[in-house]
This record gives C-alpha cells, sequence and structure tokens, in this order.
DNA sequence: TTTGTTCTACGAAAGTTTTCGTAGTTAAAG
DNA sequence: CTTTAACTACGAAAACTTTCGTAGAACAAA
C-alpha cells in the first residue's frame, strides 16, 4: 500500500503545499505573499502553479466567491511519512541483495560464479539472516 | 553556514549516489545494474548523468583502466542532513510572522489595520518572542 | 455608466532534467 | 591483423517544471 494516488510534488508545489498547511485555506494573493518572502517569481505564476495543482487534484479549491480559496487537499503528515520512509530506504534498501547485483553488474556471470553466488546465499541461510519477503519453500 | 558548496542532487543524481554508498567506488555498469531492478532507462543514460554528476564535482571517478570507477564525492550523512533539516524547515518556518503576512496579503492594509498589526508586535516584544532582524530606526 | 483594480484562464516561452542514438576507442579473442 | 564486445563521449530530442504576458470577467467606486 505505497499509496500515494497523487504524482509526487514538484519543488514549488511543496512550497505552496507548506504554505497552506501553514495558512489553512487561502487564496493566490495570500499564498503568493508568502512566498514571495522567499522566492520572487510573479503573482500569475504562483496562480499558475495553483491552478495546475488543482487539476492535479492535489488542492482543492473554492470558486463560489470570484476570488477562490484553496487548501491542500493531501495531509501534511502523509507527505512527511513519504519523504521519511523514501530517505530510509533510499538509503538502505537491500543490504545483502546487493552484494549479488554487484557481482552480476560486473562480470558476465559464468556459471561457476553463480554457483558460487548460489553458495554465498546457502550459508546466509544457515546462519539465519535472512532477510526475503517471500519464504515460501515447502 | 548552509554549506553546500555542491548544486542539489535531483531525482536521479540522488538514486545513483544512493547506489554509491552503498556498494562503494563502482563502475557504470555496476550501478545501472542496480538502477535497472526499479527503473527502465538505458545504460547511456546511467552513464551521461554519472559524467555530468563527475562534472558537477558530485562524484569522484579513476579513468586510469579503460573502465573508469566512480564514487561520491559527498558525505550521506551531509545530504541526510540537508534532507532532514530542510523538511522540518519547510514544515514550521516562520511561525508568528505568518500570521501578520496572512493579514496584509489579503485586505488592502488601511492605516487602522497597519495600526493593529504594530500592537500585535508590540504585545509580542513585551512577550520577548521577537526574531526579526531589521531595525533601521532613524 | 465609465474607470480602475483585482482576479482567473490560458498559451507558450524559458529553464531544467532525463533519455537515448551514434560515433569513436580500447582490448581481448580469434 | 581483424573482428567483436564493452566502454566513453557527446549532441540533441523529449519530457517535465517554472515563468510570465495577455485577455477577459467581476466588481467597487467615482
Amino acid at each position: 500500500m505505497t499509496n500515494s494516488k497523487f504524482s509526487k510534488p514538484t519543488e514549488s508545489e511543496m512550497g505552496i503545499l507548506q504554505v497552506l498547511w501553514e495558512l489553512g485555506p487561502s487564496t493566490v494573493r495570500e499564498v503568493h505573499y508568502v512566498l514571495s518572502e522567499t522566492k520572487d517569481s510573479g503573482y500569475t505564476t504562483t496562480l499558475k502553479l495553483m491552478q495546475i495543482m488543482y487539476e492535479k487534484g492535489l488542492l482543492n479549491r473554492n470558486d463560489e466567491a470570484k476570488t477562490h480559496v484553496y487548501s491542500s487537499a493531501i495531509k501534511k503528515e502523509s507527505v512527511q511519512k513519504q519523504v521519511v520512509s523514501k530517505m530510509i530506504n533510499g538509503l538502505f534498501k537491500g543490504s545483502s541483495a546487493k552484494l549479488v547485483m554487484h557481482a552480476l553488474g560486473n562480470h558476465h556471470a559464468s556459471k561457476e560464479e553463480i554457483q558460487e553466488i548460489k553458495e554465498y546465499l546457502d550459508s546466509m541461510e544457515n546462519d539465519g539472516n535472512v532477510k526475503k519477503k517471500s519464504d515460501s519453500k515447502k
């Protein structure tokens, strides 16, 4: 369940989301005002970005009034979680599997080498240090 | 001292760095092999990316042999730190200043309102919670 | 009304990142 | 030698993101 029905927000989109998370439902002008503190792009840039985000489903908006009010459609926590877990995963993902790939990626994997790797895997099993997800085996 | 003489790695560059951090010095083929598990771009794509990263100073390389060996020129820890601190900052940066900006961004700031905001600022000062940087006066 | 201001919509340019095809080099076999 | 396989270099297309100018609608104030 790596949910995320939403395409990962871009850098600028993150900036907008962060403002909205802090301010709550806001107009483009309000968001742009905050953003303009640290960034110098024009008002229509922010507007366009927010329109795109709305289309993508990243933002909700209330357009009953002339001036639309936007709010984040995704929870800060979920993005936080995503960022953190991505980091953890990215920084240390495969453990032992990597050794194998390292070996395979380089030489052209002769039968002998494959055999060698198999033995390596066997020895790992004997250590009870396996970490595979599928341990069906029967 | 927000160090970072290096331009922030892009998404793909991060992928390559992560492989190198885990594998240690490696050839393009090795990196590409690992990457190909989760991504399906061609070998020359990985090659080009790594060449660019080398030019940017993100990677070191040993090209004595025909097959070059690359390694990360930046420490995993420093990037981790950067990511984390960016997250913390982004997720809660300005605290009280934001309220003011919210107010200013919306209405057109009549004299009365400005006065009101000044009073608000004064009350913050009394709390000893000020955080301004410029206090020009004259 | 008419005018001025503030807003949305939207196309398209500019900027950035990613992807790959092609050409040329090197080295190991044949 | 000659051929073949694995590499590097590199230009440029493709894809994506960011930026902005311009047009027109809404609305308040003169």
